[in-house]
DNA sequence: ACAAAAGTGTTGACCATACACCCATGC
DNA sequence: GCATGGGTGTATGGTCAACACTTTTGT
């Protein structure tokens, strides 16, 4: 405002935490993009692009994960703004400032878009390669939101397709919370009384074993709950 | 990266929503300032500057909320990004970016700065003045951050002073959650329960009735709790 | 002695856990 | 039939809200 005090240029850039589940290996994954030009190149990175003109902040958010993957159902949510001076990753005369944002998907709902040779790839979690800059840090924070996440929000119904089982809710669970989270049959009790998932009637066979039904998450009947504590655990 | 995508441009800047609580008068306040020069003239806003060159995002924030109050033991975290295109805040060529950050101090600790002719208040939250821009949501989501903030962390705990009596953790969380949280000795045995308040054994005569023990957060034996699930409710 | 504030204890309702058990289907 | 996975029930222990009660101070 007043007379003399030097203010910084930005270039604002997105970086997005791509988490997706495999329910199948019990896994969960991050999607990583293989630096091509300096700096830090050759390392992993968070796949990120700055703000365009005209943009808003989740658009490029968007806009950098339909690049990289296509899929349908995701959670998609600002994580946090990284912001210190002097971590230069921009030219000279603008600091970078990185806005970032962290999304999960079901892998096997997520097609890959490899372009010129193959340095996108989601990688475990637990064995991660070295990464650039301080994108560790945001890579476990977005890991721990997306934990806390899942506890206390539904996060997981705009994942999973529109209707699922109730094993695949459970199987997603494990796999983000480590298997030893809930017993199922708890986690089935405690997820219904919620009264929030409708039972379609229809049964899905798996191959062998009883057919599970089909349930739908119900928004209406969400809502009332929407700001209150809950517990998905 | 590639050719032809047209960049923005920002300014950054920092928006601090400053809570403090009034245990007496069992209210809860936030920090406005009267907007001096366009756009927006004369409209209250929550006090922010714009980041200076070579100076962190928190370090920006902090600069601001010592510039309008004088206090020592506070609470200050990074809430959300703001950065729609089009708000225009900013001059022509360049974009606003608003990181804000709520900040959380004990009214009676804290000294006001007031420069220039009282533009500088405390406002009660259930009846604040119009704000300018997109101000309400800030707010807004600094209130339920704050709520949510207070249940599952002990935040309370670094905006007392070092010795308190469990009286003063009470009424502050009243203040916040509303009166009928729960009940006090329910709260209490809670808080004593979860191990992390030391008892001095000094006893603190607050005019009528027995003395209360003064407490001191015990921070190491909080650490092992630090990642868990917590409920000071 | 009495009021005021701090601190303790009790009780019934509810909820989570762990585990055993029943049901429907493929082979 | 039997293995496989889906779905239901129950006993135990713990936790929580509500409220009555005791203790220690000022006046």
């Amino acid at each position: 405002m007043s007379g003399a005090a030097p203010l910084a240029e930005f270039k604002v850039g997105v970086d997005n935490v791509i988490f997706s589940v495999d329910p199948e290996q019990q896994r969960l994954f991050v999607l990583l993009i293989k630096r091509l030009h300096p700096p830090c190149q050759h390392q992993w990175s968070p796949p990120g692009t700055l703000v365009r003109h005209g943009e808003s902040l989740e658009a490029a958010a968007r806009r950098i994960l339909q690049e990289k993957i296509k899929v349908h159902n995701l959670y998609l949510e600002q994580l946090y703004t990284f912001g210190a001076p002097g971590s230069d990753r921009a030219s000279a005369p603008h600091r970078y400032l990185s806005v970032s944002y962290f999304a999960l998907v079901r892998r096997e709902a997520a097609e890959l878009i490899t372009r010129e040779g193959g340095m996108t790839a989601w990688f475990s979690v637990p064995s991660l390669p070295t990464l650039a800059f301080d994108h560790h840090n945001i890579l476990n924070y977005g890991l721990r939101r997306l934990r806390n996440k899942l506890e206390y929000s539904p996060i997981a119904f705009e994942v999973l397709p529109d209707v699922f089982t109730l094993n695949e809710v459970y199987q997603l669970y494990c796999t983000v919370l480590g298997e030893n989270f809930a017993d199922y049959s708890n986690f089935r009790a405690r997820l219904l009384k919620l009264g929030i998932l409708q039972d379609t009637g229809v049964k899905a066979s798996r191959g062998a074993g009883r057919p599970a039904s089909l349930y739908r998450f119900d928004a209406i009947a969400f809502e009332p709950l929407r700001h209150k504590p809950l517990v998905f655990v």
